[in-house]
DNA sequence: ACCTTATTACGAAATATTTCGTATTTAAAT
DNA sequence: ATTTAAATACGAAATATTTCGTAATAAGGT
């Protein structure tokens, strides 16, 4: 099993999942649209994701360029999971009520999520 | 909006949900059933959490006798709310399949689901 | 070859979370 | 009233996370 990021790392992977390979300080500017962080700050962070093993990097002139090395479904559901267990009995169900309940989808996303219920059931 | 319990208050905070009101005594004996915790630890924390405001207390005899000042639910609102924006780009569907589709829920639990779903449709 | 500027490397401060030891208090039993 | 056992209060150590300053490095332009 996974152990889950830092809500920090989680941040900076967001990034890099939409961005795909990517430079600090492209990074850093992207983080900086919501809220000013400084260049070290992200530089440093990347470099702990890259000794931990999240992040690979390859140098391209006189920077680095990092990419993932966990996808997004992945860490979605080492954190659904553990959400799941710490919070919901590990009950999948319980989540996904409040889930639902909470924020309102639409009508089509509520119909796509009855039709993905279908599938798992004629599998 | 709210912020949420660290890891470890959660803990406390599932204890109490399930017992009810409880000294810092029944709590630890209870957390140490998965792993062992001094007493102090556990006492500290709900003093914090007192401190907090996340818990109130009233004296029984000599002790303490805590009790949670947020719910379940609120609280399950509130991770669901917090793991949807920074893991799902918000999306309670995105975060809905994901739970669904880890781990397989009975055919019952899905129906359930299902019907759940109706009823917000035809609300 | 030298200067400039952007980047990295490193260390450490700042903050938050978790853990527990020791001293004090309290109530119950004798 | 005194002793005893259990609980609280307090402080602080241990650990994890977040943030940034400073010095060293590297590449590109002149």
């Amino acid at each position: 099993m996974k152990n889950k990021p830092t809500e920090k790392e989680l941040e900076i992977l967001q990034v890099l999942w939409k961005l795909g390979p990517a430079t600090v300080r492209q990074v850093n500017d992207k983080l900086s649209e919501e809220k000013e962080v400084g260049y070290t700050t992200t530089l440093k962070f990347m470099q702990i994701m890259y000794d931990k093993g999240l992040l690979d990097r390859k140098s391209i002139g006189k920077s680095h360029e990092y990419i993932a090395l966990i996808t997004e479904e992945d860490t979605q559901k080492t954190l659904v999971d553990q959400l799941m267990k710490s919070a919901f009995q590990g009950s999948a169900m319980k989540l996904v009520m409040q889930a639902l309940g909470n924020k309102k989808s639409s009508a089509k996303e509520l119909e796509q999520i009855k039709k993905f219920i279908d599938d798992l059931e004629n599998k």
